[in-house]
DNA sequence: ACCAAAGCTGATTAAACAGTCAAGTTGTTT
DNA sequence: AAACAACTTGACTGTTTAATCAGCTTTGGT
């Protein structure tokens, strides 16, 4: 827990590489065995690194743990961006849908991890969704409900609607496992993922009151 | 993993109590730590007895948990009970719905030990979503395909149908810590259990092609 | 009242574990 | 080419952990 840790002020940092392919690693053995299951020798096997190493980057099994975890929280903001109060909101939260679907088909393990945490109380991501998020959702809401004022959609509750939407994008990187053994199937296919897309669309846009199918404009 | 267990056949269970108290203090430490998270001593300590009482009662560590995982699915399936050929399927669906919710509100932790199984590749569950869930599946998937073929609700994927309905009930007790901070609460609300009703009955009825709000016959 | 069988527990053990360290190698700066 | 910092590594250490076991108590049948 405490620090033992990398030279304060590395100089210079000459091994990125070693790093990135430590997190890479880690990121696949967390997500399959927790952070509790995962051990340092599995992590160390998966990275095809002596363990010696891994404290030598990150210090502790915490910290490997929570530079995973800052690693993902990048990506998981990124996807509202597209919802601002001059879009149209068919459009924009089919692209918001599109962008989490397409991030359970590409970075499933990141999905996973950040899943696990949540689950176990996120104790290492507190300030994240105290501060962070918080406010992400809290500037979408309002967006939303500028959208309900306008009539351009119907009253629903922005947060909740929210919750929906990051539940059924995420539970086909999350559940996967569920999914798969249900299809009878190896690994989730593109024809799946292209369902799935059509199905959460219109869930959600039918749900707002908004047209499905979408009309593509300026075809 | 092997056994060394106890007495293959115990003339008489005399001591049911003490597996029960253990079996729900197991759910709550499983759910919060994970398998590998979680210690005997911990899982001892919140049944208020000593480790090697619950070596006494359930052999290993991964004995525990599966009698845990157990008791569990026996509550997953009864709630698809009224989803059969003869029913309305808005009234069917929205029954499902309530009952999974109910679930989320009322037995958290075991959702929580239930999601922490699957995404870590659900190895001790295997031939229950392989064998009882999939049935359960294809059997609802049937009647739902049936009442398509009648006209009395569009066409879906039955499947697909089933793993939103999952992720948008479950989310509520999965990721309740993700959304307790989102929404500035301590604790869910049973508030926030009916607008998430609400809400998961207009995205999934309308989505469907059937009228909601619902209209109750027989008032 | 007696006696098995079932239930309980403190003390112990062997293995697995996260983290350390000293001695090495590599790369960069001057 | 010398000097130094960044990096790498095998061997090691103290601790935590799941599991065991021998001996004790409780319970129910007769």
């Amino acid at each position: 827990m405490q620090l033992t840790h990398k030279p304060a002020k590395p100089r210079q940092a000459r091994s990125e590489q070693a790093e990135q392919r430590i997190l890479a690693a880690a990121e696949q053995v967390f997500a399959t065995a927790g952070f509790g299951g995962a051990t340092m020798s599995a992590l160390a096997a998966a990275a095809g690194l002596p363990s010696a190493n891994l404290h030598y980057h990150f210090g502790t099994k915490e910290g490997l743990y929570k530079a995973v975890l800052q690693n993902i929280m990048r990506l998981w903001l990124e996807a509202a961006e597209g919802i601002t109060a001059s879009a149209a909101p068919a459009q924009a939260l089919s692209a918001y849908i599109k962008a989490k679907l397409a991030y359970s088909r590409t970075r499933p393990y990141a999905s996973k991890v950040f899943a696990n945490e949540v689950l176990h109380g996120a104790v290492h991501l507190q300030s994240y969704l105290g501060e962070e998020l918080r406010l992400v959702v809290a500037r979408k809401t309002q967006v939303l409900q500028g959208w309900m004022e306008k009539g351009q959609m119907e009253q629903v509750d922005a947060r909740h609607l929210f919750f929906l939407l990051w539940a059924m994008t995420q539970t086909y990187a999350d559940f996967d496992t569920q999914i798969r053994t249900v299809l009878g199937r190896e690994a989730l296919l593109e024809e799946d993922f292209a369902i799935a897309e059509d199905l959460i669309l219109r869930f959600t846009l039918r749900g707002c009151g908004l047209e499905f199918p979408l009309k593509e404009h300026r075809a």
